[in-house]
RNA sequence: GCGCCCUUAGCUCAGUUGGAUAGAGCAACGGUUUUCUAAACCGUGGGUCGGAGGUUCGAAUCCUUCAGGGCGCGCCA
């Protein structure tokens, strides 16, 4: 149940009625007509604009408006138990207990409490991390992993169809580096060469090591005397040795894709070759020059000839180039073609997660979406900033070259996966965040994540000492229970939990969830504490036994949790 | 130069298609435990929502403009 909808429909169907018989006019829209949670001091249950939005229409003032509705909004309606009008023209609705039992009885046992029922199922593919399998993930990967596998949860948790997919660079010269490095870590490894660490191109980093290692021990028969004769090969073998480690970093996450799409593979199968030619056909490329960017050095730049892709048809602000000065395909033209066999594999939607430093390629891929498809919005992307590490109060750059950088593993190690997850989905992936270590080392405490895990565990404690599991059903035959204003309270803020469902879902922006259940926590933690001077408002009596109502209001609560931290992907203990 | 993101309390951040006197945490100060988990709670102080215009019943939210910070702008992916 969604309350707000419920009296949203409620409160329409009665002005459409007072229309009918002539009392008002209706505006064009009724979309703007709202019903909310009111702010606290207001002492009410819900709250809606709709005497505002129907005072331009009709020519009256809100508050005459308002009147007429409350009138009618009484008589219509059996859960309302007082309604008032404030300044500048609200109606604060105070609901019964009589609809407080119906709300708990209602969603008690819920599947899914909170998803969006009546959403059409789509068919949804996400790809996210698609870092280059040229080692280990760090910290800055994780946040984007993390929002990826968020939203999937988001998504399945309302019902709709989701594959995740990593997009394995595994083409181009970075590789062929990355593969040279493995070749002179192998030579070091047999031949006692020193590795040549004044070559900028290559990777010093000590995992490669690990990598020639393995590669070494697994396949005796391969020589390290000529890299071109074995090239080909050592690249598969480091590219995977590679993805080994990406996998295992993201099972530390909690994460697993569902698919591995390669780029190698897409070359290889001429897809880059046949979505040109598909784009020539219908007319979005040509050739032509492009512009050094102003404000930069550009001693080096040399304006020449090149195919491009007309993005700037769709709202870019340069066309943006397909091939290489060598005429070979840039990493945009393979991208393109990795993303036609998106769209025919038919999918409803395509969502891309991308870090900060990939934000000024959204429109160019959106864009060939859009040409090739031939929908709007066909592809969304969502871009994870920035996570800015600070250790000892400064900050600290990391470089992939350098070899000097967080990976996944050092994260989890020091703070743990539910850690990790939880504060990096507590703010808006739009937002740049700062992790610091030490203050996150030290003050575990003080994290959000165990604040909401402890509500959980006093909720599952009190299940425990009335010898009842928290996991099963409950099953009430008499409601009829006479909750308090604080337990009220409480429900109204569960009541709120389908609109941050919804909300969520709708932006694509999960960090609305551990806020909103930050505060539920805050809301019950404050609960518990009151049975310290009021007996009545604690949940287990001298005989220790438990009241339906308690249990029943316990239970909805953890619920919620429960299914907040699910899509969150984080543990909810019973016991700290 | 152009594009995207950010600017809200001392610090880190929320703020639901525009809604009522803008909210949390941390830090500071003062309190709460013979009783269901104190990893908790209660209280106090703290604001020109970066600046300036505009749109309207109503703006932190939308538009314009300016300032500051970040990311990016063919031959990396």
């Amino acid at each position: 149940m969604n309350i707000f909808k419920l009296y949203k429909d409620k409160i329409i169907d009665i002005i459409k009625s007072a229309n009918k018989k002539g009392l008002i006019k209706l505006p064009d829209n009724l979309n703007s007509i709202n019903v909310d949670l009111p702010p606290k001091k207001f002492n009410c249950d819900l709250s809606t604009n709709v005497s505002m939005v129907l005072s331009k229409p009709n020519n009256k003032p809100p508050l005459e408006i308002a009147e007429l509705l409350s009138n009618l909004l009484k008589k219509e309606d059996k859960y309302i138990e007082k309604l008032t009008i404030e300044k500048p023209g609200f109606i604060n609705i105070n609901l019964n207990s009589e609809f407080w039992n119906f709300f708990a009885k209602d969603i008690l046992n819920e599947k899914n409490y909170g998803s969006q029922k009546n959403l059409n199922q789509k068919k949804y593919l996400i790809e996210f991390v698609s870092a280059n399998p040229t080692g280990p993930l760090h910290v800055g990967h994780s946040r984007g992993a993390i929002l990826g596998d968020v939203i999937s949860n988001l998504l399945k948790f309302n019902n709709q169809i989701v594959t995740k997919e990593y997009y394995v660079n595994d083409y181009g010269n970075q590789i062929l580096h990355f593969s040279k490095s493995v070749y002179f870590r192998a030579r070091e490894l047999l031949y006692n060469e020193i590795f040549p660490t004044d070559n900028p191109d290559l990777y010093p980093g000590d995992y490669i090591k690990q990598i020639a290692k393995n590669i070494i021990d697994q396949n005796p028969n391969l020589k390290f005397d000529d890299f071109d004769l074995i090239s080909e090969n050592l690249t598969s073998l480091s590219v995977a040795e590679s993805l080994k480690m990406v996998k295992f970093n993201l099972n530390n996450l909690g994460i697993k894709h569902d698919n591995f799409a390669s780029e190698t593979q897409i070359v290889k199968n001429k897809d880059v070759d046949k979505v040109i030619k598909k784009l020539q056909k219908d007319n979005f490329v040509y050739k032509g020059k492009i512009k050094a960017p102003e404000g930069e050095d550009n001693s080096n730049w040399i304006e020449r000839q090149q195919l491009l892709f007309k993005s700037t048809d769709f709202g870019d602000d340069k066309d943006r180039p397909l091939q290489k000065a060598d005429e070979t395909w840039t990493y945009f033209a393979s991208d393109v073609a990795y993303h036609f066999t998106k769209l025919n594999r038919n999918y409803d939607v395509l969502i891309n997660i991308l870090g900060a430093d990939h934000a000024g390629y959204i429109k160019r891929i959106t864009s060939v979406v859009e040409a090739l498809s031939g929908e709007k919005n066909k592809l969304i992307c969502k871009v994870s900033q920035l996570v800015k590490l600070i250790k000892d109060g400064k900050p600290f750059k990391m470089s992939k070259r350098k070899g000097d950088y967080i990976t996944v593993e050092d994260l989890i190690e020091e703070v743990g996966k539910d850690a990790t997850r939880f504060i990096m989905l507590n703010r808006s992936n739009d937002a740049e965040i700062d992790f610091d270590f030490t203050k996150v080392k030290e003050k575990s405490k003080d994290n959000p994540l165990y604040y909401v895990q402890y509500c959980y565990a006093r909720i599952s404690s009190v299940f425990r000492n009335t010898n009842k599991n928290i996991n099963d059903k409950i099953n009430i035959s008499k409601y009829g229970f006479d909750y308090s204003k604080d337990e009220i309270n409480i429900l109204k803020k569960i009541a709120a939990w389908p609109r941050c469902i919804e909300v969520s879902l709708d932006k694509l922006e999960p960090h609305r969830i551990p806020v909103y259940l930050y505060e539920l926590s805050s809301d019950f933690h404050s609960y518990w504490n009151m049975g310290k001077d009021d007996i009545t408002k604690r949940f287990i009596d001298k005989n220790n036994l438990i009241k339906d109502e308690k249990l029943v209001f316990l239970k909805i609560v953890a619920n919620v949790i429960k299914n907040g931290m699910n899509i969150l992907g984080v543990e909810t203990p019973e016991k700290m």
